[in-house]
DNA sequence: TACTTTGTCGCAAACGGTTTCGTGTTGATA
DNA sequence: TATCAACACGAAACCGTTTGCGACAAAGTA
């Protein structure tokens, strides 16, 4: 097992400073033409690679961002770290990840364990805990520390820094009205606590939609799911209560399972009724039939959020810019089987 | 904005010496408790931690592993990372990962980047291309250097390193032995190209449960699919050319975009026709109907392949161990409702 | 009084690089 | 021959911590 060559090694081997050997392999003009051969050469043979941990300190930059989200068996988180990660590692950065597991205690320990040097930045989502909670005192530190974030999906107004969202009120509107447009008089909206941030917008796009089109709001067409829960009783229920002719789920989850049981009850779709969800993944694309759904483009949003975060850091550098941006990711209506054309 | 303290400041605020900070902070018994308490009141105070940085180049240890996987948007790579996480992040690690996304040349970087003190082991199955190529260099080459390495899923023979894998074929033969009992004579294989690892050691045991119960096998049988393509049309002209009556998959979207064929073609499932495959996904809890499958406990995997690397990098200290051993995760197969009870 | 012990603390090296500045050698110029 | 620029390289500081060892004072011992 040959152990790591450092510029200290190649130094003695050689003959030369320490100096010598490390403006030498940077090309440096100071180093004669025969002495830089020399050692490049040597460098090469031996495989030497500077030491990454000995740069950064040096460099006070460690070309790490921490990413922090709430679930990664997830669809759409899988795919904006799937963003983050292409886009950083074209830009020579690497990703360290965290995963909150929706826990607001997790969360934090996740940050403290690498806002002491590790990272250079944090991209993140905010873990339902956190969002129940309202504690951003976490946050708030890194940023006081002038460590760069950039907050996705599940953002907060509390928190002064860059900001990637989907325009999801927008998108549930146009959603709704699409249903409205086929046809549909009771439109059902399937979604989760109201405690996350993007489940109200994309209730408030519903909602606007139906004020829009002079169609009444009747709170009992709501359905709220719990995560991680077997929920088939509770749409079986529903859907024997409420007359039901089209569906908005806030997850492709629950709209596959809504789907499932509308059609142990006999309902033909979407003929009798029509169901849209959220995020295009593979439940949407292999299901029987085929999901309509909002696709969130989450590489896209992965990859936007990574670079507002690099040029931060890189820009760090020349003045602290105290302006905050926030995307807008577009979300699109993927039009599939189960809805009418 | 507040710069992250150091134990400079520390010093020269309180008139000492850096080392009598640091002793002090480590409770040392060299420090008298006057000072001690003063030094760590004044720690406390301005939040101080020690730059990690600072702390692995002088250790010579990261707390950090790299994992390297072919995808991220995949369940079970999902799973495994998660596992992975989780098991590092309670013994202190971060993970850092890298996507391979099958490529070959991905994977070489990655672990180079990784290689160069960033990271104290590696995790990771190989990419696609890797298997295709048969080409291990860059293995060979980090496990030289001396950093433990760890396999999982996606293995080979030719690096000496701990490997964790499942028990393929022998949940393979599993599978088909409970489609024979069922009194299936014609069970297709539907697998990807074979210089997949896991994809053999299936085909494998398919093959060795047909010969134990006395079975011609039928290369006609077996459908090859690809990756990242859409397959109904040859998935259809299989159904249509063979008289098939229960498939094996080796994953459960070759399985639910089987099954899916089946329905349109008229067959019943699954009086007409079983399916089993692999990776208990929510593709395998969602579709319809809930597809039998084998399920790979990755989160147990990723979780087994953190110990022992974890093991390998803390008790490298020690001596050499040269001793690779290989854990097998047992498989187990989930009966749902794609195939008789 | 002289010497040793004990308790506190600081010095300095080390981890592996980068970079500024200084120094010695050469050859050219006046 | 004295002066000087150009060239090639080395010394040393620095990034933030850790740690062995030496220093020094107070206290104990002979």
């Amino acid at each position: 097992m040959k152990k790591k060559i450092t510029l200290k090694h190649i130094a003695r081997e050689l003959d030369v400073s320490i100096s010598t050997v490390s403006k030498a392999l940077k090309n440096s003009e100071e180093i004669s033409a025969d002495t830089k051969e020399k050692i490049q050469a040597f460098a090469k043979l031996y495989n030497y690679k500077p030491n990454n941990i000995a740069v950064s300190l040096k460099n006070k930059s460690t070309k790490n961002i921490g990413v922090v989200i709430p679930d990664i068996v997830h669809h759409f988180f899988t795919t904006v770290f799937r963003g983050i990660e292409i886009y950083a590692n074209a830009k020579g950065y690497n990703v360290i990840a965290c995963i909150s597991d929706e826990s607001f205690a997790k969360e934090v320990l996740s940050m403290e364990m690498l806002s002491n040097g590790s990272v250079d930045g944090f991209i993140m989502s905010l873990s339902a805990e956190t969002e129940q909670k309202n504690d951003f005192n976490h946050l708030k530190e890194v940023a006081a520390q002038g460590i760069p974030l950039v907050l996705f999906d599940r953002v907060t107004d509390e928190v002064k820094c860059d900001k990637v969202i989907l325009n999801d009120k927008e998108i549930a509107y146009k959603a709704v009205i699409k249903l409205i447009d086929e046809g549909r008089q009771r439109i059902a909206l399937v979604t989760t606590e109201s405690y996350f941030n993007v489940s109200e917008k994309r209730s408030a796009g519903y909602s606007a939609a139906h004020l829009d089109r002079k169609m009444p709001i009747d709170e009992d067409l709501c359905l709220i799911l719990h995560h991680k829960e077997v929920n088939l009783e509770a749409i079986k229920d529903f859907f024997e209560k409420q007359q039901v002719d089209a569906v908005l789920c806030v997850n492709e989850l629950f709209a596959v399972q809504c789907m499932g049981v509308a059609q142990k009850m006999g309902f033909q779709i979407p003929k009798d009724i029509s169901f849209i969800g959220f995020t295009d993944g593979i439940l949407s694309q292999n299901s029987q039939p085929a999901l309509t759904t909002v696709a969130q483009h989450g590489e896209k949003m992965g990859a936007v959020a990574a670079e507002l975060l690099i040029n931060k850091i890189e820009d760090e550098a020349e003045e602290e810019s105290i302006d905050c941006r926030t995307e807008i990711i577009e979300a699109t209506l993927i039009e599939r089987d189960s809805t009418i054309n």
